[in-house]
DNA sequence: CCCTGATTCGC
DNA sequence: GCGAATCAGG
């Protein structure tokens, strides 16, 4: 795939935006790829943006002032959890919460299960298979959905 | 382990 | 010019 003028300038659109590298491959599909769009942005004049990763050779000496006992966590959290559809990843749980166009609608955004789009517990509730509705005397009292493996 | 962008270098 | 591999940091 070559870099297209619709391709370029869906690219800096996107990276102007503020998407991230890997986001803006998906983004673009066809099998582009992170590294692709770093290229490219890089290569032609718009690159380095906010790096999260600064060879950082300045840093703040002042800073962690106060501390001292730490203020505590106060409360415990999980991973994942409520990623809009921005903020999706391919190894997040896709499933989806609330209804779409919701204020509040949003993803589970847990860690998903290798291959799969959702997380664990999700998985679960997408793959339950239906038993056939006739004839389903054979599996009479047992619940036998291929599990999730 | 997940992610981020930066650089290198063979094609 | 391109981008996978690698690097370097959060």
């Amino acid at each position: 795939m070559a870099w297209t003028d619709e391709r370029v300038e869906k690219l800096r659109e996107l990276w102007d935006k503020g998407l991230s590298a890997s986001q803006i491959a998906k983004e673009l599909g066809e099998g582009v790829t992170r590294n692709a769009v770093i290229g490219k942005a890089h290569r032609m004049g718009l690159a380095s943006r906010p790096s999260p990763v600064k060879t950082d050779a300045a840093k703040k000496p002042a800073k962690k002032a106060a501390a001292e006992k730490a203020p505590a966590p106060a409360k415990k959290k999980a991973a994942g959890g409520k990623v809009s559809l921005l903020e999706l990843t391919e190894r997040m749980c896709k499933w989806p919460i609330g209804h779409p166009g919701d204020p509040d609608f949003h993803f589970c955004g847990k860690p998903s299960r290798p291959g799969f789009p959702y997380c664990t517990e999700h998985c679960a509730e997408a793959y339950q298979v239906q038993q056939p509705r006739r004839d389903r005397r054979a599996n009479r009292g047992r619940i036998s959905a291929t599990p999730v493996r």
